[in-house]
Order: C-alpha cells, then structure tokens, then sequence
DNA sequence: CATATTTATCGCAATATTACGATAAATAAA
DNA sequence: TTTATTTATCGTAATATTGCGATAAATATG
C-alpha cells in the first residue's frame, strides 16, 4: 500500500495526472512564474527570490525537470533554467483537452 | 518538515497549486472522466468500474469535493456525483490564464 | 594552486498520501 | 422488524513528499 495503482488506468491517465501533480505544488508554481516573469533563463535567482533553502528548491527543479516542462543548461558555474516550450504547448493542449470534454451539465439530479 | 510551507506563497499560487494537486491523481482523473462521460450524476457505478476498493474511491471523491469540483446529492441509499459547472469553469479559467502567461521563449541562453 | 561560487546529491526527520479491511450509518425492500 | 444495499469513516500499513543541513562536484577567480 501507499504507492499508486498505475496499471489500473490509462497511459493516457497516468500521464495527465503526473503532469498535474508536478504542477501541483506552491513553490512550483512560483518557479514557473518566476522564470516566465524574467522572459529570459533563470541563473541562480531562484534561492534569492523564494523563501526555501537551496537544497528544498533544486529539488523542486528536479520535479520539474522530469516531466520536461523545464530545461537546465549550464553556464560557467551556475545553471540556466527555461521553460520548455515544446513541453509547454503539449501540457496546455492536454489540459485544454481535458477541459475542453465537459462543457456543462445536461440531465442530472 | 514534510509540510509545504504554505505561508511563503501567494494565496493565488496555493490554490492554483492545490487545485492542480486535487487533480493529479489517476483515480481522480478516471473519476471525472467517468462522470463527464456518463452525461449525468454517477450513482454507486464507480467502484464497479474502475479496480479499486470502495473506502479508497470514496476517499478519492471526498478529495475532489474539498476542491468542489464535484458535488453530491443524496438519492436514497447512494449517493450522486456531479460536476459543479461553476468551479469547473473557474478551473478552466485560471488554468488558461496560467499557461497563456507564457507564449514562448524570447531571449534565453 | 588555493579559494570562492554555484548547484546537485545524500541522509535524515516530519508529515502526507494511498490503499484497504472493518465497521458504522442511513435508507430501501422484504 | 429484519435484511440488504450503499456510502462514509476509522484505523492501520506502506510508501511518497517536503524541507533542510551537510557535503560533494564543477567551474571560476585570485
């Protein structure tokens, strides 16, 4: 117990709700604004600008870096961060999708 | 430790985030799906449906009502489940708003 | 080469999540 | 009233997540 049941649902499925659950955390979001407020790489700010220690936010780099949504390059001794554009797109259509499929109730209750 | 820090966030990126957590969840999304496909309330089917036990579904339900995106209505013995269209559009809304704040790379490393 | 700067990783503690069986609570049906 | 049916809740076990200090690894600078 306490692991999730993936070979019950779709790829489909496990793919949409780790997307979301990546996205799903505060300090996540604020990464993410972060770097799309500079429209630019992020080298370093980032411990400056969130209240959590390095450790807890390379961490949290790392979580976004898995499912892709963000790139890291190294420049000199630091780290540049963008958003994946590609990814990005894809995320946005799969959740426009996913939206998309309900569009108000019919019959019901 | 092992609690998010909720206070050195916005409250807008606490509930985007915690709206995001609430659906990233294979079980909840299959749930949601279930309901949307079915184009009404969904009474009792759900533990038929998808392979896991019924306190676990019941509990995956409970967490897709404290973020109200569904809403159920006692109907006899079962209980129906619906989306709330409200909070479904406000989700939808604040997810666009969200990914449509980032339109691709400009200047970057 | 020695020293600073920056990020990643390890190890740990605290808490949260996931899943399930058992049981309770509420209503329908016999 | 007794018995089924359905959902919620409790308790518990296994695992995951969050956060941080310490330390490693890599490159710059003196």
């Amino acid at each position: 117990m306490g692991t999730t049941k993936s070979e019950i649902f779709s790829i489909r499925q496990n793919k949409l709700a780790k997307m979301l659950k990546a996205l799903g955390h505060p300090a996540r979001i604020a990464i993410l604004q972060h770097i799309i407020k500079a429209e630019a790489c992020i080298c370093g700010d980032l411990v400056n600008e969130l209240g959590l220690a390095q450790a807890t936010i390379s961490q949290h780099l790392k979580e976004l870096k898995n499912v892709g949504i963000i790139q890291g390059t190294i420049e000199g001794t630091s780290v540049c961060y963008c958003i994946d554009d590609k990814v990005w797109a894809q995320f946005n259509a799969e959740l426009t999708a996913f939206f998309g499929s309900y569009a108000g109730r019919k019959t019901c209750c």
